[in-house]
DNA sequence: CGTTCAATTTAACGACGTTAAGGATGGGTT
DNA sequence: AACCCATCCTTAACGTCGTTAAATTGAACG
């Protein structure tokens, strides 16, 4: 049922995904969801835990197999994040400042932050800068998802050339349209790599 | 209108603020809102641009008469950032996401890429090192205000002693609570910092 | 006084999340 | 076989939402 709601979500989009249509794709009417779940909110916080979850699996094997440097292991891991938003239409909406049901992620976040502890940072300083990196990643794709819009659908991206004439008489500004819009996947690896050398080059870590 | 809706935000929320509600407030049937706004969004849209000039008129001021290192450019007006989405209810939500209604805002943007530029950054790498705060900031408020929730309202916020429970097992990521939720301004400040510092060393800048 | 135009009203529509009350199904107990 | 009870669903309805259409106000102006 959260499969059918995140499959669901693909088509039809956040503000799509109503309770009754939700219901039509499980051929039942909308009010017997509310057997399975107390409210909406509560549907959506299952959608979200499953993002991660389906993240976890394929990423955590990786951990336990391949021996990479912290860097690495942050790195990776947001960028597995970033995926799996992408993955979903408005997947970084839905997720971003939902509470997780139940305590699924911890494994995978307990391994991540076992790794940066284990590279010297002190357990504070690791969850700072997991923290650090994840704010970073959600802000990012919730701005990458909305501003790519969903043309086939007929919700619109942002045209760059109306931005560019809108913004004549501040060329810095106009000028960053195409890094900023058009080269999201570049521009989000080296934001990921700002951040995490930045971490490197603050957080007290022992020797 | 804009300003009466970003007081009543405050009293009430997103979810609280309705058409009617905001009607209510102006004396005013529901309907007639549509005088001047084309629909709802387009009404948020200008509540959030409204947001971020009021943010600039304070802080254009300070880089005019004040001389600062692009560092202090880039982390203050991402502090103030901050303070201003806190400063509404919801603050965050209201703003990541929307188009901004028009090019007040371009004026800002442009004195603090031009001040990076004249650090010695292409305009692009500019671009890009703001643009990396900046999700920084939006992704860290969203998630702090989310987590705070609005007791006095009835909203919970994140309860430490409770997810420390039911984090048992995961120590790690239990002791992490107080770090991550429990000092979010220190923590934003750390976060920022470090993201400043990884700018500094990876983006392109001149000699 | 009549016209024009901006700004608002009333009335209504369809869709939403949600609740209440009750029906179906089916295995386990007596 | 008859009953029970839990599970899962239905129908009906409520109140609220964003939004539209059409009629109405009221001031400014000739």
């Amino acid at each position: 049922m959260v499969d059918t709601a995140l499959e669901l979500l693909n088509e039809v989009g956040l503000e799509g995904l109503t309770l009754r249509r939700i219901g039509q794709e499980l051929d039942v009417r909308a009010p017997a969801l509310y057997w399975h779940f107390k409210n909406k909110q509560d549907l959506l916080d299952a959608m979200a835990t499953e993002m991660l979850r389906r993240m976890s699996r394929a990423e955590l094997l990786r951990e336990v197999t391949e021996r990479r440097t912290w860097q690495d292991v942050l790195a990776d891991s947001h960028r597995a994040l970033r995926r799996t938003l992408l993955s979903y239409r408005d997947g970084a909406k839905v997720y971003s400042g939902t509470r997780f049901t139940d305590t699924s992620y911890a494994d995978t976040m307990e391994t991540y932050l076992k790794a940066l502890v284990e590279a010297g940072f002190t357990p504070r300083a690791a969850a700072r800068a997991f923290y650090t990196v994840y704010c970073y990643t959600i802000g990012y794709v919730v701005e990458e998802q909305s501003a790519a819009g969903y043309p086939e659908q007929g919700v619109k991206g942002i045209d760059l050339m109306e931005r560019e004439q809108r913004l004549t008489g501040h060329p810095i500004s106009a000028a960053a349209g195409p890094e900023l819009f058009g080269e999201s996947e570049a521009g989000f690896e080296t934001g990921l790599r700002a951040v995490v050398a930045g971490l490197e080059a603050t957080l007290p870590r022992g020797r």
